[in-house]
DNA sequence: GAAAATACCGAAATGCTTTTCGGTACGTTA
DNA sequence: TAACGTACCGAAAAGCATTTCGGTATTTTC
């Protein structure tokens, strides 16, 4: 007879229904079952064929309590609107589903109480650890150190230097840009940047500058900061060859910026990567990918720093000096956009 | 003393540590703790005080074995890396973050395999119910009936017509798109879609033919179908402006197409929307108010669909009568490509 | 003042699995 | 044949919270 629950649906099988039905002890059934040796073959083969035959399968839940791990992680993420975080989402998620591990998804949509709120039921469900994922790299209040569990930020680090984050190293970004600008024999260089506020838009000046310096150039006119849409892009750059016509090299801050760029360019009928090249930021594919000509980007590698926030996760309690802000390397994309297609 | 774990960590306190140090058994801290109302005043003041002292919080997994439900979710996508499962995601998450669910993130990445792991894991972990998020609309094949639990296929339907899926409605799409560009005044409309593998490409060009029957008007050259992409709406509205330059209004099927348009459409030198009218699909925000003009959209309420496939999951076991597609309405969201602004 | 009712509390069972440890039964060795 | 070892199996505890039900102690009612 099949047992039912309230409903009357099928009620899941336990350990106890295989073992009757095998003719075993509870015991003996589960040492069948999980490999060990102290059964003898013929009693696992008849377990075994009992717990296909009503299609057992163990219970987590009463595992876990046992065991203490549950398995589980919590990815936290503040906004998942944000274009960022699911390439992060989906490295994480990655890393840990290959080890037998599922990821519960809590959206704080921006708010710190609805935050706490989700912390705390990650707490209650007993998780293994947690990743806190941000929307910019700015540092983001730490959840505090008084949690029974590891915490990773990812993305947006951690205001809290004894915390555990890995970001993306802007400053490299920025940097690179301006060196491959340069290896393609650029010389006059602009850099339209988006919101001044962001982190991000700052670590990437930092990095062109030194670049730039490190070559005995100086930055065509200064940083322009706005906002991050392709509508400031076609401005700005519009504004850039008004004031300074000899440019011939532009780093765009974002993809959708390189977009406005790439328009008014030829708008005003200059010729990328001809007369002038430009690069962008993100590697946003879809974006990169579909513009004329395609976009040479750097791309922030976010999917490998979901996944090494993920290892993080179980390892940085073995190994305390390991806290602190860690940044990832990013990587050149090269396309049309600065070098001519052959 | 502070109870520790194996690694020395700090134990979570558990319902009998609050009862010893309240002086009370397990039993009258439990109930004083869940509000029961078979406790004094005063006895439950210090129970709550010892709890609060030491930062109990109820084990979830424990509660869990014992009623029988989790008050969990799993999401399995096929691609996390689709753009339309991500405010599906957002929308259930939402709806069952309200109700004290929390949701399993499960990324099948398009293989047969990892979804069938997958689905095993959701189960051991005794998930209350699964929702089955695909990145195309065409129906795919069904789970299956023989699950424990409630399942509800949003986005990609099931392929067995008993199972509960719920999607967008592309036919109404496709007609409300004609029918604004017919309110504007359009008469000779074309139709710029995508893969004509895709069921959502078929499904809104039968929306179209529909829409413009009834206005007494045949479509301007046949629909157009290709490829989802930008380059590809700048090629075939090229094309459709060198055979048919009488076109007057122009329906692509995605926003990324829609881009495409506008780009040869300036480059043409025809004004839009005074001398075509241009309408996109699926109100990526970000493409569509950064075009030049702002591009007029149909927006498939993806998030509200979220939503719905999460009540869903826990209606549909109460009215088996529910069972079928569901498609959702969608919105017409007017911008400037097909409305000059004032 | 006695009987009944009420208010409060605690022991124990429940949910499911894993693990430890004690116990049979059989085979082996001296 | 007696003593011992081995192989196998099962009872029971542990993990944690909830709920039922029986039991005191106190209050109420006649």
């Amino acid at each position: 007879m099949v047992r039912v629950d309230g409903a009357g649906n099928p009620r899941a099988a336990t350990l106890s229904d295989v073992a009757r039905l095998a003719g075993v002890s509870i015991a003996t059934a589960s040492k069948a079952i999980n490999g060990r040796d102290e059964v003898a073959p013929a009693t696992r083969q008849r377990v075994l064929e009992a717990a296909e035959q009503i299609s057992f399968t163990p219970n987590q839940l009463a595992r876990s309590l046992l065991a203490g791990r549950t398995g589980t992680v919590g990815l936290l993420t503040s906004d998942l609107e944000g274009r960022f975080v699911i390439p992060i989402l989906m490295g994480a998620e990655d890393a840990f589903g290959a080890g037998q591990v599922n990821v519960f998804l809590c959206d704080a949509r921006g708010d710190a109480i609805r935050e706490q709120h989700h912390l705390k039921a990650l707490l209650n469900r007993r998780v293994d650890g947690i990743i806190v994922v941000g929307r910019q790299t700015d540092p983001r209040p730490s959840l505090g150190h008084d949690l029974p569990v590891p915490v990773v930020y990812a993305y947006a680090p951690s205001d809290d230097p004894t915390d555990v984050s890995v970001t993306p190293d802007n400053v490299a970004g920025g940097r690179l840009a301006i060196e491959h600008l340069l290896a393609t024999g650029r010389r006059r260089i602009a850099h339209i940047s988006g919101d001044p506020a962001y982190a991000a838009a700052q670590d990437r000046a930092v990095g062109v500058r030194a670049a730039l310096a490190d070559a005995g150039l100086e930055l065509v006119g200064d940083v322009m900061f706005s906002e991050w849409s392709e509508h400031w892009g076609r401005d700005a750059s519009g504004l850039l060859l008004s004031q300074h016509p000899e440019v011939d090299g532009i780093f765009a801050a974002s993809d959708q910026i390189a977009r406005g760029v790439l328009d008014t360019l030829r708008d005003l009928g200059r010729r990328v990567p001809e007369d002038v090249a430009v690069i962008g930021y993100d590697n946003w594919e879809i974006l990169a990918t579909n513009s004329r000509p395609e976009l040479t980007s750097i791309d922030a590698n976010l999917q490998e720093l979901g996944r090494v926030a993920a290892k993080r996760v179980f390892t940085a309690l073995d190994d305390e000096r390991r806290s602190g802000t860690e940044s990832l390397p990013v990587r050149l994309v090269i396309r049309g956009s600065t070098i001519p297609r052959r």
